[in-house]
DNA sequence: TTAGATATAATGTGATCACATTTTTTGTGT
DNA sequence: ACACAAAAAATGTGATCACATTATATCTAA
């Protein structure tokens, strides 16, 4: 019987644990969308596709749930949790919440050449949105939040927006299709103009606007609904 | 040799698993300061100290571990982090952002018996503070905010506010401890009678004022920095 | 006494086994 | 063909063992 689940491949063990690489390659094809809702993922199953005992596996589902990337259920069965139009609304402002605030406290911080680094990160997803890279696309355009929120070298709010990702990740796919197809604005120019001002408040509108131009818009036309209807089985 | 950790006695398992029931008995014990920060947590001492295998320790340790309560440090010890100042800032800005947003989220489910329970609750943090009894106040005091953040059922920061409390765990008692001694305004009442006018603003700001008054004041006088030096040994 | 080397103990990680529970398949009767 | 019961397979949980790494204690020499 072929493996239940098919993943990217580890680009070769470094001296990290079994347990984090298989922490690090199941949450990329989480956030990456591959891991579709509903599916059990077993931990026997897990270690055979991974080739390794379900010891280390165990710990990394254990360690995704508690970042509410994974859902255990009442059957201890774990799975992708299932999408709901409320969650996503809730998730979404929360989001929303969540990184104005690391934005803004990462303000202070910010040099002159951070801003450089984050024009030249925002190269790199124009290249891979050329590309139809949309993995790249994912990776790259978190990169570019991650860099700038933790200019603040005491930022504790970083895991908290990764875990909100997670949470995203059956639609972060289509976030970056759609940014393709209907983008007019690159919010995240408009970023670096207001961190280039120092300027506050247009710093907030413009990570607010990014967030809702980039997964917001999958609300409110019908894509939502039917992701939801289809249990996730569209792309 | 005496279990080089002391943990409040378990109310008897239910049909919870193991893993489980350590997850939380560890997490009060966080909460409720009885880890000292800098002390590391051995899989075999606690298991011991529980009475179980390994196993479900670990299990317990990497959760708590994902929730931020326990950081792992590169020799791959695990303890209750150490507080820093800047940290400390952080993570309150974040707890006063996170819970106001948490807040005027529930407002528009807010129903009358809901308000009649908040009443009660903080009526029995009254009794617990006048029973010296700070266990009992973390605890109760918790409960409320927990009642009026999931009255939207879809509260989505609830896990991320107690990752949050988690992480003040070393502070909360004396948290609890200076509310008995210096408070001026009952904040819960300011927020119940902007619950009953259905006003969010004055939710937001009674709120921050809660937790302001709350934990703030260890980072404004000498407390934290004696913390910081004393390395937890405080109490 | 103290600094550094050596030996001993303790620890985290991963693999394997046993067992109870749950899921899936198979069988049976109508 | 379909509903239901029985059997078989799969799964999560917890315990135990082996091993490499790390921490602690002991010893030695100045």
């Amino acid at each position: 019987m072929s493996p239940s689940l098919k993943l990217s491949d580890l680009p070769a063990s470094g001296g990290e644990t079994l347990q984090e690489q298989v922490y690090q390659r199941l949450r990329r094809s989480i956030m990456i969308g591959e891991v579709r809702p509903g599916v059990a993922l077993t931990i026997r199953g897990l270690a055979e596709a991974l080739d390794v005992s379900p010891t280390p596996v165990r710990e990394a589902l254990r360690r995704l749930s508690a970042e509410r990337a994974l859902a255990v259920l009442d059957n201890r069965r774990v799975m992708v949790p299932e999408m709901t139009v409320q969650r996503f609304e809730e998730l979404l402002a929360l989001r929303v919440t969540l990184e104005t605030h690391a934005a803004e406290r990462a303000l202070p911080y910010i040099s002159d050449s951070l801003v450089s680094m984050l024009v030249s990160i925002d190269g790199l997803i124009d290249t891979a949105l050329d590309n139809d890279d949309y993995e790249e696309v994912i990776v790259t355009n978190q990169a570019f939040h991650i860099r700038l929120y933790e200019a603040n070298p005491h930022q504790q709010a970083l895991p908290m927006v990764e875990s909100l990702w997670l949470q995203f990740g059956p639609f972060l796919r289509l976030a970056a299709l759609n940014l393709k197809e209907h983008y007019r604005f690159d919010r995240h120019k408009e970023a670096i103009e207001a961190l280039r001002r120092r300027d506050p408040l247009a710093l907030r509108v413009a990570i607010e606007a990014d967030i809702r131009d980039g997964i917001g818009h999958i609300g409110r036309d019908g894509l939502l609904q039917a992701f939801v209807d289809a249990k996730g089985a569209l792309r």
